[in-house]
DNA sequence: TTACAATATATGAAATATTATATATATGTC
DNA sequence: GACATATATATAATATTTCATATATTGTAA
């Protein structure tokens, strides 16, 4: 993971908001990230898809839900930088994670099987 | 420090290895990180004021140099966040560092009083 | 199969960032 | 003061990024 990238991908408003929600709730589908940051859905996607482009996220499709979480493969230092970010700036995100626990009829995870 | 305005400012190739450079030396001035990144001063000069209105960096004038290191009223989490990039990306840093340590003439620091 | 909802992608226009060149300012030395 | 070195800034050209609209794809349910 080259380092210029990785920041590249957090140094934008639409995608930086995208995985801290992701960080924090480990794993969310397009539309609870649409309705969190309150942004229209092809914005959200389009980040999304750039997010998975540079390696930063993994997506899992369920039915007609796409659901987006961290990499695994994200190497730590990276990982750290991610964690350390959400932990301090959590008024950052009050809003948008006010907004996703607001939301009805989100989508039910299946457990990952082991 | 608003996280985006901060990722923003590590989000190209030219400020980010200023910044590690700079976290790496404790302190460097334009013309040492001119000859380490190979590119030219006023490409550097701009970008390192970038650094400094953003709250990055500060800068201190001696003589006819003007040195720049790491903020100290950066947010601690920010403070983290490259210090975790620069011990985790020695490689990328590798080629700079030996330009910088073959320099010739390089300006000598004064102590800075207690 | 059709209708509908959720998600993804393509395109072009607008905004923003980066770059090189040229010029300006500041400092120190003679 | 004249000159050399170090640094900063302005400008204009170029490249990149972002966004909104439109279109395509996928899955669900009737």
């Amino acid at each position: 993971m080259n380092p210029v990238q990785f920041y590249k991908c957090l140094a934008d408003e639409t995608r930086l908001r995208c995985l801290m929600l992701i960080e924090h709730e480990q794993e969310l589908c397009v539309c609870e990230l649409t309705e969190a940051i309150d942004e229209i859905q092809p914005k959200v996607s389009r980040h999304l898809a750039q997010l998975r482009q540079c390696g930063l996220l993994v997506d899992r499709r369920q039915g007609q839900w796409v659901f987006y979480r961290v990499s695994p493969e994200l190497p730590d230092w990276a990982k750290t930088v991610l964690a350390e970010t959400l932990e301090s700036n959590q008024a950052f995100l009050a809003d948008n994670l006010k907004r996703l626990g607001r939301m009805g009829d989100r989508p039910a995870r299946a457990m990952a099987c082991c």
